[in-house]
DNA sequence: ATAAAATTCAAACATACGTTTTAAACACTA
DNA sequence: TAGTGTTTAAAACGTATGTTTGAATTTTAT
């Protein structure tokens, strides 16, 4: 059997590195060095670097999609509020490998990344790989708002993806940004509770207002 | 004097390729492979690759910030709604070298990088350049959300931001994806109708949800 | 028209990257 | 314990990058 720590040592320190500096920016020799290995080591456990750019992607969603998975089917059978499908996402994701809240920033600055500098590799590896579970969701979304047009659905959804994405991705700065602007004490749970209300609100808002 | 072609040139084909690929991922090759000049051209007219993604920026935000900041002179002395404020953001972009709809993805999608391949000189050199004009517009935000505290008004603006650099950056694949899935016929200006009531509606939440 | 300045060009430079190679060290089984 | 497959190690390979150089060329101004 492999040496286990080699392995994930490499993962541990190549999603702190891409987080931290984005995929290109993240050489494989930044990755061994913080990992305290040989730099072969990452073509012998992962092939490459696209192939470690998925793994590390792979610990943190398979877990989570699974775990995602059991909650849709009990879920699907009940009437659930714009707020509780909110919550089912927070606290599967808080239940999956992601106990940490620091860890929670990280992956989702490595979901940003996948979007920002989506090298199509990973895209197709991330819609191939978790992209039923996903649409799982959505029809539960679509559930709740009957009163929306498919068009409004489509890009509230998308808006308030990108107003948690961005949020989170930068949520350790902004959290520092908000202490010393207004002398508060935040963390990113508070965030994540700010954020809630927001994102339901915007998904339910009535305004037919055009530009 | 300088052949202005080329300065120009080069400008053109960086903000295309930064947009499509990031800083890092695209090379001077590609640069001035693209604009049809030599490779040394982009040392010699902007000094280096960091001097050139600053001009990049600059071209579009030094005339819409000089532009936003007349506005704003305006809008100081009147009572405004969020709808307005939000209002002044998209027309005053649209008119200061934005006027075409796939300029304002590149520019969108450019801010977006800004933000995630964010490398410290570019983050420096935009607060010191327009600081002052978001801060001014800060200041109207707070006018019309006196109800907010200032904690919550500091993430909402941010939940905002990230909605619609998030969207933007990725308008044209997103479009296409509603059109195919939706079988509608969405563009920009339209994405921008639903983005705003949406930001407006989350800006005034008036939720108080604790996860 | 001529001198000076500004710009372009091809080539080379130094550096960093991902990957491959070859051999040594290790772990496990027969 | 001997042997076999697995993992680590150091070094080198080939390629691509940003930048610099110095001569050729074009533009500007006298």
């Amino acid at each position: 059997m492999a040496q286990k720590d080699t392995a994930e040592r490499i993962l541990d320190a190549a999603e702190a590195l891409f987080s931290e500096k984005g995929f290109a920016e993240t050489s494989l020799r930044n990755i061994t060095t913080k990992a305290g290995v040989n730099l072969a080591a990452v073509n012998y456990h992962f092939g490459s670097k696209k192939s470690l750019i998925q793994a590390v992607f792979a610990r943190y969603l398979t877990p989570f999609s699974n775990q995602f998975s059991e909650q849709l089917d009990v879920i699907e059978q009940q009437q659930n509020t714009p707020e509780q499908l909110l919550k089912l996402l927070v606290v599967t994701l808080t239940k999956s490998g992601l106990e940490k809240p620091d860890k929670f920033g990280v992956f989702m600055r490595l979901l940003g990344l996948a979007y920002s500098q989506g090298q199509g590799h990973l895209r197709k590896f991330l819609t191939s790989e978790y992209g039923e579970v996903f649409a799982r969701y959505m029809k539960e979304v679509n559930r709740i708002t009957p009163e929306l047009t498919p068009k409004e659905r489509f890009w509230r959804i998308h808006f308030m993806l990108g107003a948690a994405v961005f949020t989170m991705s930068s949520v350790d700065s902004l959290v520092a940004m908000a202490n010393h602007d207004l002398g508060s004490q935040s963390d990113i749970k508070e965030v994540i509770s700010q954020l809630m209300p927001f994102l339901a609100s915007g998904l339910m808002a009535t305004d037919t207002n055009e530009i």
